[in-house]
DNA sequence: GATATAATTGAGACTGAATCTCATTCTCAA
DNA sequence: TTGAGAATGAGATTCAGTCTCAATTATATC
C-alpha cells in the first residue's frame, strides 16, 4: 500500500516546508489523474474543483513532487512537459503515437541492463533516463 | 561520401523550394558544426561571419533540413531544442551530464533490435526514437 | 488561545524559445 | 524583362515557465 500523502509529508519535514492546503490539493489531483498531465491542465481542474491554486504554485508543487520522487517530469514531443505519478509504479518508458498523440507504456528490464552496462563503459552514473520512440499506433499507421 | 548540398537540394526540389544564400548558409554552419547546437548560438555564429540570416529564417531552414533527414532536432532537457546532422553518421544516443553539460554519444545495436521487438509487440509503426541517460559524468560524479 | 517567525501564496510582471505576420525582396521560368 | 510565387527580415506575438514582492498562513512556543 502506498501513501502518497505521508510521502510527501516526510519530504517537506525534511526540508523544514510545510504540507499546505495548495500543496496537498496539487498532490492528490495528480496521484489520482490516471496517465500523464500538464500543468496547465492542472490548474483548470483545480480551478473547476473547489480549490484554486495559482499557477505559480502549481508548478513550485509539482517541482518538489518530482524531487521527493513521487511524479517524474517527461517529454512528449509536445514542447512542454507531462508530469505522470511514478510512486508505486514499476519503471516505464513510452511510445508516442504522432498522429492521436497516444501514449503507449512499455516495460523492458533488458534494455534497462543495457543501459546501465552503456553507463559502467563511461564510467557515468546514471540518475534517471527517457526512451521515448516516436511514430504511429495500430489505429493510425 | 555524403553530399549534404545535394541531398537538401534534392529535398527542396521535391517541394519546389529553392535554395537560397541564406539556407545554404545555415546548411553548411550545421554540417560544419561538430556535435550539438542551439538555434540561438547560430544567429550569432553566422552574424560573426560575413552572412547574417534572420531568426526566423533560422528556424525556417532547421525545420527543413530536419524534415529532409539532413539534421535532427533533439532534446538534452534544457528546454529548449538543439540540433545535430546526421547524415552520414549511425545513429546514436545520448548521456548528458547534468553537472557540466557533456553529452556523450553511444550506440547499441541489442537496444535498438530490443526496441524494435517491443513496437512489433504493440503494432506501433516506429519514425524515430530518443534515448537519453542523465546523470554525473565520470569527471563530475 | 495568542504570538512570533519563517514559509507560502497569488497576481501579475517577466523571460526566453519559438512562431507568426506582412510588407519588401528575390528567384527563376517563360 | 517581367510576373508570379517563394523567401526573407523586423518586430509583434505566443506560450511555457519563472520571478518578485506584498499579503497571508502554518507551526512551534509561550
Amino acid at each position: 500500500m502506498v501513501r502518497p500523502v505521508e510521502t510527501f509529508l516526510k519530504y517537506l519535514d525534511s526540508k523544514h516546508l510545510k504540507l499546505t492546503r495548495e500543496r496537498k490539493a496539487v498532490l492528490e489531483e495528480v496521484f489520482f489523474h490516471p496517465g500523464h498531465l500538464e500543468a496547465e491542465e492542472l490548474t483548470h481542474t483545480l480551478r473547476s474543483k473547489k480549490s484554486r491554486v495559482s499557477r505559480a504554485t502549481i508548478y513550485r508543487t509539482l517541482e518538489l513532487l518530482v524531487d521527493s520522487g513521487i511524479v517524474r517530469k517527461i517529454d512528449l514531443g509536445h514542447g512542454h512537459s507531462h508530469y505522470e505519478h511514478i510512486l508505486g509504479h514499476t519503471h516505464h518508458d513510452h511510445l508516442v503515437c504522432l498522429k492521436c498523440g497516444k501514449v503507449i507504456e512499455f516495460t523492458d528490464k533488458k534494455i534497462e541492463r543495457l543501459q546501465t552496462n552503456i553507463c559502467q563503459k563511461s564510467r557515468f552514473q546514471e540518475i534517471s533516463h527517457t526512451v521515448q520512440i516516436f511514430g504511429y499506433c495500430k489505429d493510425c499507421r
